[in-house]
DNA sequence: TCTGGGAAGATGTCTATACATGTCTCGGCA
DNA sequence: TGCCGAGACATGTATAGACATCTTCCCAGA
């Protein structure tokens, strides 16, 4: 009977433990077969489902890859991959020391352009929320908001009062987001947006593209438009390594 | 008895999404009391093991929190602030089924400036590893890719064989980071950085700045700069981090 | 030779039961 | 009055057993 680690804590953590450290240190190297249930069972001398549950969680963390009627295997190596994390402006700005304040541009109702339904999926003909913000640090343009709702999600979108209550705030009342994609890209300021920003003409902007999904259905395309005084950072310990 | 949903799948599928359920439609508001294991058991007539897994799983994705002796609890939603994945240059061209390629420009030691002693946190005085790298897509150069490397960590980094190794495989074997710092900014590319990435002068680029620490000290400073062709991005469902 | 069926073995789920552990309350005792 | 301990109740873990589902493989029969 092999041997479990001899750390504190539940059981089926000793199993993972007992298990990553044959995958770390290349006992079994990738996609090689790791020993069924069944086995591990007779060799830690542990009920099946304490087995079952840390298989489980290794594969929902990405160690392992599980096929019904096959077997366990170890997953190949991730990816390089790094997170950076983009936190509200608002709080942003005041965990810095400075002054925040935000000038509602625009809300209204519109017709989406063809464009625009694309970016919605077609999910909706109707007409979207509209809002442009421009975001201030110490009296200075930083950052333009402009979002698109999904008015079959947030149907009086264009009613409230943004000075009141955030744009974000709203929408994370109406519609529980459920999944989030992000592009980041470098533009040149057009000459609305460097007037917006108090930049020359043709400084370079940073492009933050994000759309919002309610279940299966789009609820939000945003573009936020940063100042090239500004830079998105972050302080982020990655999480790869298990 | 309350009426689980009759959409397909195991058990305590169902018990999740009828929990969900009353999350998201408000009916059990933020930091209000979910009912028991127990009571869950008498009311929806499945074992409190199949209700045990739902809680369980909802609570890792972050939907309630749960107090041994005490309760469960919806969660308070999730702060204003989203991850953005930054993956290996690498393996994002690949997985577009695109052509990748790289050029090593240099490779060196050097003894650092005042400025690039000061990303260092002056934790070291020696000569440090540097190298400049140009990945292409389908032929066409895309990033810029520079880092300096501290040689206390890792001695021979100028030494390597860039060509058979990547850089990044390189370090993470070398020197196991535990922290990471980053900052996007963009930038208007400088003549010599045009030309490398075939734009146009003045055109707007993405800088990537990162830094590594093992432990307390710095690793690795890098400055990533993408064309403006590239964009930065990811899908990532926000919240479920363990 | 080809094909269908069944056995074997793997993972996936569900249940009933038991015990462990943490929290809170309430009542009795000093 | 204050404290502390028992009990109620919550979640956390572990087990044995059963059945479901999926894949693979081999063999019998056409």
């Amino acid at each position: 009977m092999a041997n479990l680690p001899e750390t504190a804590g539940p059981l089926y953590e000793k199993v993972k433990e007992y298990i990553l450290d044959h995958i770390i240190s290349g006992a079994w190297g990738k996609d090689q077969r790791v020993p069924s249930e069944h086995e591990l069972v007779s060799m830690l001398g542990v009920s099946r489902m304490t087995v079952h549950r840390a298989l489980r969680e290794l594969t929902s963390d990405g160690h392992l890859v599980r096929i019904q009627g096959v077997g366990t295997f170890v997953a190949p190596p991730k990816p390089y991959s790094t997170l950076i994390e983009i936190v509200d402006i608002a709080s942003e700005i005041r965990t810095r020391g400075a002054r925040y304040r935000a000038d509602i541009l625009l809300l209204e109702s519109l017709q989406p352009s063809q464009e625009l339904l694309a970016a919605f999926d077609f999910a909706t003909r109707k007409a979207v929320g509209h809002s442009m913000i421009l975001h201030h640090e110490n009296d200075m343009p930083v950052m333009i908001e402009e979002r698109f709702v999904n008015s079959d999600l947030a149907p009086d979108y264009d009613k409230q009062d943004f000075s009141a209550i955030t744009t974000y705030d709203f929408l994370q009342k109406s519609t529980p987001l459920t999944e989030v994609e992000q592009v980041i890209a470098a533009i040149t300021a057009d000459e609305e947006t460097a007037r917006m920003l108090a930049l020359e003409a043709g400084a370079p902007c940073l492009l933050l593209h994000r759309r919002t999904w309610t279940g299966s259905t789009v609820a939000t395309v945003n573009r936020f438009t940063y100042s090239s005084r500004y830079t998105l950072g972050s302080r982020y310990a990655p999480g790869s390594f298990r």
